[in-house]
RNA sequence: GCGCUCGUAGCUCAGUCGGAUAGAGCGAUUGCCUCCUAAGCAGUAGGCCGCAGGUUCGAUUCCUGCCGGGCGCACCA
């Protein structure tokens, strides 16, 4: 925030002026209860000791040198056991509207990431079955956080990893090749591990129809035809699926062609050069436990096989060397233990620690009017992500997945999220919007101009507490994103934009902003909710979800 | 048993790089549309911030232990 930067910078040269120096631990941030003015310093409390004053002394040396170094401040003065409380100018927020219409979409755009190259890599399910609602959840997380980052000024790209290597997808082809021969009236021996779905059966009776003779293939050619057809047509489904729900991966990374880059075995060279494997019991290991880990993994089975674990290190290795210095998977938190051994990974590697987080993202929980919905995979239950956007909408949905700490698990009520009202927090945030358009829309209607640029003059009726308060909280705007994005927490978006939200039902239910008789107040009132309206925008566009015109 | 994580109002949850009197919505309850969208607003009631110690000027926030919930502990993926 603009005020922050002022103040920080007028204190620091007070400090600087004592021969001290700036604490690390200084902070300067709005005080929780608004009579403390707009910022609360507390480096007087800090420096207290080697001043050798007390923090109340020492804050009131403060109070009286900011004033000459900084006209824009108002009002400052000591508090509590130290605090310095500032209070900016009127004139000073206005300003924020001109800021605002300055930068437009991009207004709240900041470069604390420094373009550091980021990849967030989520979803990456299976391609086994539809993606269900807790993919979506991770669907959501990752989309907007993706989106967060690049407005806090990093280099983000998306990735979606195809676990098309494994015994998942043998399991796949067999189990459609199974239900081929049982459509075709062949005698059939079902295995334990099977998919049931009645997509299986939907891809069998397709493959059967298109080549009437492929029941007399051999098994394994026939299994391996399935895997193929199956894994496609499966593919096409999920990506149609995050398409309907907004999101978009950049790249889609096939695990199939990592494995048979050889950059698997490019990874276990590297580790081994590095000293971190051995062999145990004819099998090929990875001393993660030296690393942090509960205890050392293995990468090559005594039957020669790979573990998931070795594709998934020379994966992440191949992330790196794609120039990518900051690796974020967003996993489901039943993945919490497979943490550490990536860790270890990564610093065997020789990658710094903060090159690689983690996103967890908790169960979801879906239920209807309160009541559990079975997640079983019988039809006509709302199980698949397909289904729950097409209840909802991709709004609500959105909404909803990202209103919550994405670690902690989440219930969601198909009801509610239908319902038009509070209970259901988007509609909240939207009609904030669509009410701001209707005034606009109807400020045209009376011939009423409002400059695209507005000016020092035409805000100056901006005055009352709560012109204050919307102006302080979109000037907050460029901060909340820069802290939620290094935080990893996009539901700081969402509460922001409730906050925001409610506070213009209340200004609006407050103050009437068409007044006949007052131009000059009606045209500073709509220069103020054009620039809410913005962020409000802006802020949905973080979450992926629309900002309507009228509802 | 070990590890991770969570425990804040009746319910669902924010907040916490240590700061002043702990917030919101729902539910309960009382009001508000001759006036820009009532999908809204204003008010009232509701709290040992799981428990006990420790660190400090100051702890809901950090540390330790305990209690309770969730999840994980494969030569599975």
């Amino acid at each position: 925030m603009r005020a922050t930067d002022v103040l920080r910078s007028a204190l620091m040269g007070i400090v600087e002026e004592m021969g001290l120096n700036w604490p690390a631990k200084a902070v300067i941030e709005p005080p929780r209860d608004p009579k403390h003015g707009d910022l609360a310093a507390n480096i007087a409390m800090l420096l207290a000791r080697e001043a050798h004053k007390n923090p109340r002394e020492l804050a009131q040396v403060f109070v009286e040198k900011l004033p000459q170094r900084c006209a824009d401040i108002e009002k400052v003065e000591v508090a509590g056991p130290g605090f310095c409380n500032v209070t900016f100018s009127q004139h000073f927020w206005r300003s924020t509207v001109r800021e605002v219409e300055a930068a437009g979409p991009a207004y709240g755009q900041s470069s604390v990431g420094q373009g550091r190259k980021t990849l967030v890599e989520y979803v990456s399910a299976n391609p086994t079955g539809p993606l269900h609602v807790g993919h979506g959840r991770g669907a959501a997380v990752g989309d907007s956080l993706a989106r967060l980052l690049r407005k806090a000024g990093f280099d983000v790209e998306t990735e979606y990893y195809i676990n098309d290597a494994g015994r998942q997808m043998r399991i796949l082809g067999l189990s459609v090749w199974l239900r081929v021969k049982e459509l075709a009236g062949r005698p059939v021996e079902w295995p334990e591990d099977y998919y049931r779905g009645s997509y299986i059966i939907d891809i069998a009776r397709e493959m059967l129809a298109g080549d009437p003779s492929l029941p007399d293939m051999e098994d394994q050619a026939g299994q391996d035809r399935c895997y193929e057809r199956a894994m496609n047509e499966i593919l096409d489904g999920i990506k149609a699926d995050l398409a309907d729900f907004r999101v978009e991966h950049q790249h889609w990374f096939s695990e199939k062609t990592l494995v048979e880059s050889g950059a698997v075995k490019a990874a276990f060279d590297a580790l081994t050069e590095a000293g971190h494997t051995f062999d145990k019991d004819g099998a090929f290991w990875f001393a993660t436990q030296a690393l942090g880990d509960d205890k050392d993994r293995v990468l090559r089975k005594s039957d020669g096989s790979l573990t998931y674990f070795a594709s998934d290190i020379a994966y992440h290795h191949n992330k790196f060397t794609r120039g990518y210095d900051w690796l974020i998977d967003i996993w489901g938190a039943d993945h919490h233990g497979y943490v550490p051994r990536m860790r270890a990974a990564i610093a065997a590697m020789g990658k710094p620690r903060d090159s690689f987080d983690v996103v967890l993202i908790q169960l979801v929980n879906l239920l209807q009017g309160g009541k559990p919905v079975s997640m079983s995979t019988r039809a006509g239950t709302f199980e698949t992500l397909a289904d729950v956007v097409k209840e909802v909408g991709a709004d609500a949905a959105r909404f909803m997945f990202l209103s919550r700490k994405s670690d902690t698990s989440l219930d969601f009520d198909l009801e509610l999220a239908k319902q038009r009202s509070l209970d259901n927090p988007v509609y909240y945030v939207q009609y904030a919007h669509a009410r701001i358009c209707a005034v606009l829309r109807r400020a045209e209607e009376r011939g009423i101009s409002l400059p695209a640029a507005s000016t020092d003059g035409l805000l100056a009726a901006l005055d009352t507490p709560e012109d204050m308060a919307l102006l302080r909280k979109l000037a907050g705007f460029e901060d909340m994103v820069a802290t939620a994005a290094q935080a990893l927490a996009v539901h700081h978006v969402s509460h922001y934009l409730m906050e925001l939200a409610g506070m213009l039902h209340s200004y609006y239910a407050k103050h009437q902003v068409l007044l006949g008789d007052d131009t000059a107040r009606t045209l500073s009132r709509l220069a103020l909710l054009r620039a809410v309206g913005q962020v409000l925008r802006n802020g949905l566009d973080l979450l992926g979800v629309s900002a309507p015109e009228a509802m």
